[in-house]
DNA sequence: ACCATATTGTTACTTTTTTCACAATAATGT
DNA sequence: ACATTATTGTGAAAAAAGTAACAATATGGT
């Protein structure tokens, strides 16, 4: 099974989808319908599914709802997932605050600050003294943390974290970060997303189109 | 030259990686020092580099802050950027209070919403009503715009901007959106990001790591 | 019950991306 | 001044990812 990253970035798009399509009333579809939705072409959808082997029929398409059955088992959805926050900076107390991560079975139940002006042990998502994280992520058995601490915190913050337990990292700062590499980190970073943007619009305005791969 | 997007975003970690090797008072990078600070291998590195037609010295390696000038000609860094944002919900307001843009010379200049509870002229950001967004972009001359409505809203949001003469596009809808191909659109979607560790951690937890290509 | 058709699943092919390998060469020490 | 060594720059090789093509086959119409 020759399978990767993005391979599983598209699953969730595929999901995505699929719920957009079963919303609009859909109970199947094709590998090109979803395709398109997704935009990719029919093959790599088809190729992703045998990966995970999921079938569909020959000439009937995919069953939607037994189909996001199969991706959500796969992304392990099928029981919801808590996540805390180490740090509750701009970034940290917006994605404390953000709901949107409820409709996908993700639960952040905590965030994790260093200075006392932070911590809040009665909001709705409670912040606590740093000092706490390592018993917090085992008595309450965490495996994936947000870190959104300065640059210079990061990697500290970050070896605290995975020796208290953490598997998953979903990192803000903007630096490569050494783990053991039983320890996956995905790394978020709006500057470099902005400026691969103003790259691609000023090489557009410089050349008028068509030269660059994106 | 044969350049794709990816090479991009490592000329931005080339970039955060060289500051950093700035401050701490180097004065020249090899490539192999610049490949472990940001992940990769030299010859990467030295391809990336050879693409641009950035060169260093045989023997001496590359002269950091004539690298960092070029690097920051090449990613259009000479002048600041001013973006836009279009919805001022929980991630468009976050980002507008967000002051981390700024040391990229990436200035948000103001949002807009359809929601006049949210319509504030006076605010740092100032939130201006949807219908004003047109007009404002093309007096202000903007070309980039960071898309943070919800999903529904989108598509026709991006169009109204992309008339307007927008050209680069930050996407936060989790769903793919159609464009002229004039228009770069970038996506950002931090629950596939989780849903993807989500997959890593529990795949590991049942596998014993090993199998699984990142 | 059979035929025509649409769609999957998979293998082979193509393209893209990354790594390797080494000649060219600048810096350093003797 | 010369030899040695470290490092670049790049073309060729390898690996990875994506696409195309088509045989297999289920479906629906007649």
């Amino acid at each position: 099974m020759v399978m990767n990253k993005n391979c599983i970035i598209r699953l969730s798009r595929y999901k995505n989808a699929l719920y957009r399509l079963q919303a609009l009333g859909f109970v199947k579809v094709f590998s090109d319908n979803l395709a398109d939705s997704v935009g990719v072409t029919a093959s790599q959808v088809r190729k992703d599914f045998s990966i995970f082997g999921i079938s569909g029929n020959k000439k009937g398409g995919y069953q939607i709802d037994a189909l996001l059955e199969k991706i959500n088992s796969i992304l392990g959805k099928d029981q919801p997932q808590k996540v805390i926050v180490i740090g509750a900076g701009h970034i940290g107390s917006a994605l404390m605050r953000y709901r949107g991560f409820e409709k996908e079975g993700i639960r952040i139940i905590a965030g994790f600050d260093i200075d006392p002006a932070k911590i809040n042990r009665s909001a709705p998502v409670p912040v606590f003294p740093l000092e706490e994280t390592k018993a917090f992520i085992k008595t309450n058995n965490i495996r994936i943390a947000i870190l959104a601490v300065p640059d210079i915190a990061a990697q500290q913050a970050l070896d605290l974290i995975c020796a208290a337990g953490i598997k998953g990292v979903l990192n803000f700062a903007p630096l490569r970060l050494h783990a053991p590499d039983t320890v996956t980190i995905n790394y978020v970073n709006l500057e470099i997303e902005l400026e691969n943007l103003i790259y691609f619009v000023s090489v557009e305005e410089k050349t008028g189109k068509g030269q660059v791969e994106k």
